[in-house]
RNA sequence: GGGCGUGUAGCUCAGCGGGAGAGCACUCGCUUCACACGCGAGGGGUCACUGGUUCAAUCCCAGUCAUGCCCACCA
């Protein structure tokens, strides 16, 4: 086979992941050895909506790379693939294409209808970023491809809910939660991203409400004082100042708070004021409590406590019993359906402190939201709010001022506290166990300082609110009796059962409802599901026993869980890592009842960012797309770039010179490959390696070898940019630059056994690059396997071929070879320095050489004569006159460059020589004369320092001899 | 406010107790019979700063200064 000098990536890649398509190469087991152990990755489950982003490609490079590399060792090996069903962000995306389409708006369509059409929409478009990961080279097993919303998935997602429901940690509940009012949906805490904007800080006036004895405004003496007690302020005030950064939910406070403390609004604690917005005759009172919340010292010190809409002021609220009013409604405008919400408990409390009588009637009368406001948008009626009491004279200043506001993380509009009934887990509950694991190392993190941002949030974790107002995801296995009664069950028909058998004991109306018509009625007259659907990282929590089969119990499931490694990114350590960590150690047990962790070790890996460290970002323009850079520079050269730079604990940033000088890498490889061709690199049967007779071929099978326990050691560790340098400068730097070149005499030589033998190791090591660039670059090692003709024959695709094993440690021809090593690269540095033209051959001798020196000397003479460019080099007693001088190995050598030579610069530069070396030796010198030094130090450094100083002397004499020849 | 990082050659980064490294860029020289996506040779660094521990510190400790990220309720 004849192979062209570059290679051309597009065509053999796809060629390539057609034959391991066809040949099954990345079915679970594919090429393990017979009894060997198991090796298992899930893959994170990229968004069916997906593209491939460079996290992406970086993430599954490193799978790729383990799961490779696992293989080829034999290992039973599944990685498992498949995609997430991403509530969110797939029904946006099918909304969006129904608008393009300018057909109807979910709202208009019936739920089925929907989902119809997002199945329709996941069958069609959903399979892109497979496809793009096939592109990358990842080695999944994609005929075990799932979905979350596959049938087996969504079964193991019904029995966690129901077992859950069942042992009391899933439970609903009215709580305040973040509410996207894009979306219309409740999100979690982690679905929240705290931003710092500009905004504003408002001082309002809050009149105290007139005595309905007196007729007028109650007053009182407010008095300031400073830190010695003097008193700095002293004023009558019928009011009291409130700071607000969000004057729109004033409508909704419940009460004014002060810290009790705080003697400045001590004679109006338990006096009611007002809310100054609205029509005057309908202004609500609201009373003045104390609580610690409350700081003295921000703002006035008083605090407007809006329990429906703010999370602090909500656990004031509950602490002080305060009415909650949900100001908003799903839209976060002013509702506008008239009826203030407040809670049955409550009702009357308020009523009877605004000042009314606790009946029905009166609700209207406290209206919460005026006619003027109602449905304003909450931004809208913030500007009404704030000019309304500006026109009335109650601001008292407006400050600008940052302010940390909550976004969506996916709608990027501004949160909004909301008082909803949803669904929660009890985090806390399953969060115990799931912290054990770590704490007791049964699973750790690597790096290992990631397991204390994973303590930190466990340790803290609040419910979790995993119900969401959607449309496409799981929807909840909960049904409501007629009076709204909960019936948790995995089917419908279990639900009605459990329905009927209810009501059937209870002693209500409904027993006799279903008494009358027992056969005779549709189950939605008895039972209504549930709408919302689970938040999507629900069903990702179980991803990895889900995918094998669980609840069910799979041959899969025996093998393959627990699963080896998790390598993710550690921006969803909370969000997957955790709860993952959580449903495992809940759901999974071995047969002794004992705990099972769904992975051993987490892997977390850095970010890519651009070549300047900023995050890559549509908007900034700055975006890689690994699909692009594939096309350019082939997937090669993408996943060793991301690999060689993949140093734990640390960004990448990605430059494109970067992917360009590893695409080199790739070139290089090609050629060395194409070198060896031509000049009938094969396998030879008799070839062992242990029995070289070279020096050349023992050396490099050494390298060879310390590069394989290297790399081997690198990736143990999860080193993986260790690894792939250690397999780059063994290819590179040793392989090719000096081995083949010192192989080339041989090869151009005569034919014979020793030629035979550099050919056979030539192909041998060849074989061993193939097989340990493998799982860094699959693509081209796997063509070159093709073209090479190897030792097994090539029986087999390289991908489920052997990882090499090899030990092999051979000083003496380590010491030969680097002899040689050296004395060529100092002549070259002498040729080049002495500018002395690059293809003039030199004769030298070499004088005071020693018998193994001499030997070599013998034994690599056409070396030199190829390499070295020397026409000759013997070995001598005598100096040659007029020569330029080297000291290499112990023994000085004489370069007769015949009127080329130039005393005064051959002074100059045997004299900067002796400087260097007069410098080293008196830095040992300095250290071993510091007797604290000699006394403490380790007795193998002070020796090692001895013997360097011992080699400098005695270089020292040799270069302080050749000066001497010159004068 | 808490936590986790990072500051090493012009750029991007390895190294992390005993003689400062790589890739790219730069300079010089090479149509050397695999490769110019190449070959050979070079220049370039008070390893952020200040103290401490140590026989020895780029590396360990403390502080300072920069810089990045995550978490957090100051209205």
């Amino acid at each position: 086979m004849t192979m062209e000098t570059t290679f051309s990536p597009a065509d053999m890649e796809s060629r390539i992941s057609g034959l391991w398509e066809s040949t099954s190469a990345f079915a679970a087991g594919a090429g393990r050895k017979p009894g060997s152990d198991s090796f298992s990755i899930v893959i994170p489950p990229p968004n069916v909506t997906g593209s491939l982003h460079m996290g992406h490609a970086l993430n599954n490079t490193l799978q790729d790379v383990l799961v490779r590399w696992k293989r080829m060792q034999g290992f039973d090996v599944l990685w498992q693939p498949g995609t997430d069903h991403a509530g969110i962000a797939t029904q946006m995306v099918v909304e969006r294409q129904l608008a393009d389409e300018g057909n109807l708006r979910r709202q208009d369509m019936t739920r089925a209808q929907f989902i119809e059409r997002v199945w329709k929409w996941k069958e069609e478009s959903g399979g892109t970023i497979i496809n793009q990961l096939k592109r990358l080279g990842a080695s999944c097993d994609w005929s075990r491809e799932r979905f979350t919303m596959d049938e087996g998935l969504s079964k193991a997602v019904l029995k966690v809910f129901v077992e859950l429901y069942n042992e009391g940690l899933i439970y609903r509940g009215k709580r305040l939660v973040n509410w996207d009012p894009h979306f219309q949906t409740a999100i979690s805490d982690l679905e929240v991203e705290n931003i710092e904007v500009d905004g504003h800080m408002w001082h309002f006036k809050y009149p105290l409400a007139v005595n309905p004895e007196t007729g007028k405004a109650a007053t009182y003496e407010y008095v300031e004082k400073d830190e010695e007690g003097n008193v700095t302020l002293s004023e009558t005030r019928d009011y009291i100042s409130i700071a607000t950064t969000r004057p729109e939910t004033m409508l909704g406070d419940g009460a004014v708070a002060v810290h009790p403390g705080d003697e400045r609004y001590a004679p109006i604690v338990g006096k009611l004021c007002e809310i100054p917005v609205g029509p005057k005759e309908h202004r609500r009172l609201i009373p003045i409590i104390t609580d610690e919340y409350p700081d003295p010292d921000f703002g006035s010190g008083a605090v407007k406590i809006t329990g429906a809409h703010d999370f602090n002021d909500y656990q004031v609220a509950k602490r002080g019993q305060i009415p909650l009013f949900r100001l908003m409604d799903e839209k976060g405008a002013l509702r506008a359906d008239g009826e203030p919400y407040v809670l049955e408990a409550d009702k009357a409390r308020n009523l009877r402190e605004a000042g009314g009588e606790p009946d029905e009637n009166h609700v209207d009368a406290i209206n919460l939201v005026p006619d003027e406001y109602r449905g304003l948008d909450r931004f809208e009626a913030r500007k009404r709010v704030v000019a309304d009491i500006d026109a009335e004279g109650l601001m008292i200043i407006v400050e600008d001022k940052k302010v940390m506001q909550p976004f969506g993380d996916r709608s990027k509009v501004v949160i909004e506290p909301m008082l909803t009934d949803q669904w929660f887990l009890d985090a806390k509950v399953l969060a115990e166990p799931a912290l054990a694991s770590v704490k007791e190392d049964r699973t750790r993190f690597v790096p290992k300082n990631w397991e204390k941002t994973y303590f930190d949030w466990m340790e803290n974790i609040e419910p979790w609110c995993i119900s969401r107002q959607l449309w496409w995801g799981h929807q909840i296995p909960a049904w409501y009796g007629p009076d709204d009664h909960i019936f948790v069950a995995e089917d419908e028909e279990t639900a009605l059962n459990d329905a009927i058998q209810h009501y059937m004991a209870s002693e209500g109306p409904w027993k006799a409802w279903l008494e009358d018509r027992i056969d005779n009625f549709h189950p939605e007259e008895l039972i209504k599901r549930d709408p919302d659907v689970l938040d999507t990282w629900f069903s990702s929590s179980l991803w990895p026993f889900s995918t094998l089969g669980w609840p069910d119990g799979t041959p899969e499931l025996d093998r393959y869980y627990q699963t080896d490694v998790l390598v993710t990114g550690f921006d969803i350590i909370f969000f997957w890592v955790a709860r993952m960590m959580m449903m495992g150690n809940h759901f999974m047990r071995d047969e002794h009842g004992e705990v099972v962790e769904p992975f051993h070790t987490v892997y977390i890996h850095a970010l890519v960012r651009d070549e300047h460290g900023q995050k890559m970002s549509k908007s900034k323009g700055n975006v890689l797309d690994p699909l692009v850079l594939i096309d350019e520079y082939g997937a090669d050269a993408v996943r060793f770039t991301l690999t060689a730079m993949a140093a734990q604990g640390r960004d990448i940033k990605l430059a494109k010179s970067r992917i360009a000088g590893y695409r080199n890498f790739a070139t290089k490889l090609w050629n060395a490959v194409r070198f060896a061709q031509i000049n009938g690199a094969a396998a030879s049967p008799d070839f062992h390696p242990h029995a070289v007779k070279e020096p050349v071929n023992q050396w490099v099978l050494t390298e060879a070898s310390r590069a394989l326990a290297e790399i081997d050691g690198a990736l143990e560790g999860y080193r993986f940019n260790d690894a792939a340098s250690a397999a780059y400068k063994f290819t590179w730097n040793l392989f090719c630059d000096w081995y083949l070149e010192l192989l080339k005499p041989t090869l151009n030589g005569d034919d014979g056994p020793t030629k035979d033998e550099a050919r056979a190791t030539m192909a041998y090591v060849i074989d061993l690059i193939l097989r340990m660039l493998h799982p860094f670059m699959p693509f081209i090692t796997e063509e070159l396997w093709a073209a090479t003709g190897g030792f097994d024959g090539r029986e087999q695709m390289l991908v489920v071929s052997q990882w090499p094993t090899l030990a092999i440690e051979n000083e003496d021809a380590a010491r030969d070879i680097n002899w040689l090593i050296e004395l060529i690269t100092q002549t070259r540095s002498l040729r080049s320095e002495m500018n002395i033209a690059p293809n003039a051959k030199l004769s030298g001798v070499l004088v005071g050489a020693d018998g193994a020196t001499q030997t070599r000397l013998q034994a690599q003479q056409s070396v030199l004569q190829r390499v070295g460019r020397f026409k000759a080099i013997t070995a001598s007693d005598m100096p040659t006159e007029g020569s330029i001088q080297l000291v290499v190995g112990g023994a000085t050598l004489c370069l007769n460059v015949g009127e080329l030579i130039d005393l005064d610069a051959e002074r100059a530069r045997l004299a900067k020589e002796m400087g260097r070396l007069d410098d080293e030796i008196a830095r040992i010198d300095k250290k071993l004369s510091n007797q604290k030094f000699t006394a403490r130090a380790p007795a193998d450094v002070v020796e090692g320092e001895r013997e360097k100083r011992t080699g400098y002397e005695a270089e020292k004499t040799k270069v302080g001899e050749a000066l001497q020849r010159l004068n």
